[in-house]
DNA sequence: GCTTTTAGGTGCAAGCGACACCTAGTCGCA
DNA sequence: TGCGACTAGGTGTCGCTTGCACCTAAAAGC
């Protein structure tokens, strides 16, 4: 199926949403939960994301220095980024009726085929 | 979000396995109608497709010559096929309940934060 | 001192996708 | 009888995306 990068873009900006701050490193540990796929998401495409939602104008950043760790770009999403999510909500919501559409139309005609199959048989 | 060539697969499975059997010019015909984007899908991606289930064993063709108009190349599902359209449809059914969980979870909070917005202003 | 963990990257080859373009047969019509 | 529209199936290629390998650097643990 691949690996379906182009769909952490809205995971990420509900992630952001809902923590109000966080970084890269940080969100890579939270991704799975929302995760399209079972397949551990790449951490370079990640990173690329956030920066391509930020030249867009959907994220802001700056650096955290903490006092024990290495630097941290932190991001917030923006009003921008806000509504691209809730774009991104509109269309992952006919996707998904599309995708429940085909299954259950796929299924019935297995169910259909095969019973069929099993009269002419028997 | 791009253009999602990849999601025709399931569909041109489940399409041939409705009909029967069929040919590219056809399906492409038919393929709005099961189609996740509402993009035109482009031919040239649907014979590619057409050709590597073919080459993976998915599907069988043969060339039809029809006494009027170009030749044809039909093609049938193959036992590999329909357990390759099962496997899909296991995926999309996945893939769309982790989507809907992310609109629901992120639409909740867009309400949250909106009702907190809103008696933090008034 | 050495490895592991945290953190953020770069570079590049391979793959994928979108578009332009090509061949060839049939039909309608002017 | 020429020409465009429709049917049918492709190829070639340029550019963007993706995945993998690799790199830097700070702190913490052993």
């Amino acid at each position: 199926m691949g690996h379906l990068s182009r769909f952490i873009e809205p995971v990420v900006l509900f992630l952001l949403a809902r923590k109000g701050h966080s970084y890269g490193y940080d969100l890579a540990a939270e991704l799975p939960g929302y995760a399209f796929t079972e397949a551990a998401v790449d951490r370079t495409a990640l990173y690329r994301c956030l920066r391509q939602l930020e030249a867009h104008g959907h994220l802001a950043s700056h650096w955290d220095l903490p006092e024990a760790g290495p630097a941290r770009r932190v991001y917030t999403v923006t009003a921008s980024g806000r509504k691209h999510l809730e774009e991104w909500m509109d269309v992952l919501d006919r996707l998904a009726g599309s995708m429940v559409r085909l299954v259950q139309d796929a299924r019935e005609l297995v169910c259909l085929q095969e019973s069929v199959e099993d009269t002419l048989t028997r």
